[in-house]
DNA sequence: GCCATTTGACCCCG
DNA sequence: CGGGGTCAAATGGC
């Protein structure tokens, strides 16, 4: 058992890590195909390497779910609410329910584990669009733990979630962790320039004042790079397994989240 | 009026 | 049992 279970370990390990590297991979393709041209080489090498992760990914995948018999496979389905019904269908009066609120109120399946990996930065905007869900205090914690889903969560199925906390000690600095791979629709997720709904809050954290491509370019290798950092000097630990973190992250911090619009300046 | 955010309630898991 | 994650009604902004 403790064999089986140390492999499994292993090899969630080992898929998360992948799945990040699919993940950033991701990311710059999206990049790259915003501020696009005359970037078709690099497109074509990041598509490459993305698809270098998802098969690496999905073989990994088979193998895991060949010895069913030690653990779950977790199909990361938060939203299979009580086995019920799928919410999913009455999307419309599902919200209108009133009187006591017995009904499916944090009825949820908590995923166990998905793919989580976790990013410091002073910058929270990324290439996906983001919707907050809910907000909590956490216990020893100075600054309360936001939560984002995919906007298209709903409309395309999306599962992707990130949680975002300020750093006490770094108080510029944010702890974003992703949770998830996103399925939706890039090019409708980042409409190149929507309406602007959310809210962007320039309270503390405006440096970056109408910038460009550059910046967006450089955000996402900034996260990379202390992506990267933490994997080299410390040992994984940064990232997210299976519930092994280490304390000292803090977060606060709602409303000024919402600065990731700034991608949506028009390429051309 | 629609959509995103806020906020308190509720459930799962360790 | 308590902390953490999610849901959903209420609220506010556009």
């Amino acid at each position: 058992m403790d064999i089986a279970s140390n492999n499994k370990a292993i090899m969630l390990e080992v898929i998360d890590q992948l799945v990040q590297g699919h993940e950033l991979a991701t990311k710059l393709q999206q990049l790259l195909s915003q501020h696009g041209s005359g970037l078709g080489p690099a497109e074509d090498l990041v598509a490459k390497i993305s698809g270098s992760f998802s098969d690496s990914i999905s073989a990994l995948d088979s193998i895991e779910h060949i010895p069913s018999s030690l653990f779950t496979a977790v199909e990361g389905s938060q939203n299979a609410s009580c086995n019920n019904d799928g919410k999913l269908e009455d999307s419309v009066d599902s919200r209108k329910r009133l009187g006591p609120v017995k009904n499916k109120r944090g009825c949820y399946k908590r995923k166990k584990r998905a793919d989580t990996w976790t990013v410091e930065s002073t910058l929270l905007e990324d290439a996906f669009s983001w919707r907050k869900y809910g907000k909590k205090e956490i216990l020893n914690a100075k600054f309360p733990r936001s939560y984002f889903r995919c906007t298209h969560k709903y409309t395309q199925g999306c599962k992707a979630t990130k949680q975002v906390q300020k750093l006490e000690l770094e108080s510029k600095m944010f702890s974003i962790t992703y949770i998830g791979n996103h399925t939706c629709n890039s090019d409708e997720v980042t409409p190149k320039c929507p309406s602007l709904t959310t809210s962007v809050n320039e309270e503390e954290n405006n440096h970056h004042n109408g910038s460009s491509t550059e910046s967006d370019l450089q955000l996402v290798w900034q996260e990379m790079l202390v992506f990267e950092e933490e994997h080299n000097h410390h040992h994984h630990e940064a990232i997210y397994g299976c519930g092994e973190n280490s304390a000292s992250i803090n977060g606060l911090d709602t409303t000024d989240l919402w600065s990731w619009q700034q991608l949506s300046v028009q390429p051309q």
